[in-house]
DNA sequence: TTGACGATAGTCT
DNA sequence: GACTATCGTCAAC
């Protein structure tokens, strides 16, 4: 089981690398505990030419400064001011290209995920949906800008092979005031896994 | 300095 | 299905 390369990261194109994301394992070990689940719902964000990217039209601003770097950094930020959401910034030096993970499906860790989300007993909704599953896997803020080749945040390719027909590709969520850009099939998500946001 | 607002989740009806 | 909590970010004043 190895852990992604750079070179999966940088490659240009974000909808391929949100697509090839699907069945990969997301991995976080804080203070010794390692938690973990299968990514099964990505979304591509494509700036600058996105309207619903964070850099649409290269803004750079001290947030977005992240997606402007190299592949194969986190970006994460706060939303609504309760929710922590993980992306994995893609592409080369100022294409500030990003895949939010959307939904994974718990694998390690399982007691300590439920404990951060503050559930008894092992349900979907523990990592279904971008800010759940942050918060199972105890991601913060403070964690943006982190390299995913070295510890504490990575993805491990698991042999496990997603083919293109189990792929389902959809408008993209919560992005209404993109405008055209809203209706972009850049969702991606396992078909018939129950760790995915509800579909619209 | 200030104010408007969001790549959501949880709770209540 | 609708309502809202809650605060960092950014652009304008």
């Amino acid at each position: 089981m190895s852990k992604l390369p750079k070179s999966f990261y940088t490659r240009p194109e974000v909808l391929t690398i949100a697509k090839d994301l699907l069945g990969k394992l997301l991995v976080t070990e804080f203070e010794g505990i390692r938690t973990s689940g299968i990514i099964v719902e990505t979304e591509a964000y494509r700036g600058p030419d996105d309207k619903a990217c964070h850099a649409y039209n290269n803004k750079r601003t001290p947030r977005t400064e992240t997606m402007f770097h190299e592949g194969g950094v986190s970006y994460v930020y706060l939303i609504y001011g309760i929710h922590h959401l993980f992306n994995v910034v893609t592409g080369s030096v100022d294409m500030p290209h990003a895949v939010l993970v959307r939904g994974i499906e718990p694998i390690e860790g399982i007691s300590t995920m439920l404990k951060r989300r503050n559930i008894n007993t092992l349900q979907p909704r523990l990592t279904a949906g971008p800010g759940s599953l942050a918060k199972a896997l105890g991601i913060q803020r403070a964690h943006t800008n982190f390299n995913l080749t070295q510890s504490l945040i990575w993805i491990e390719d698991q042999g496990k092979i997603i083919h293109e027909n189990e792929i389902i590709a959809s408008p993209r969520v919560g992005v209404d005031y993109a405008g055209e850009d809203a209706k972009l099939p850049w969702r991606f998500r396992i078909k018939n896994s129950p760790y995915t946001s509800p579909a619209k």
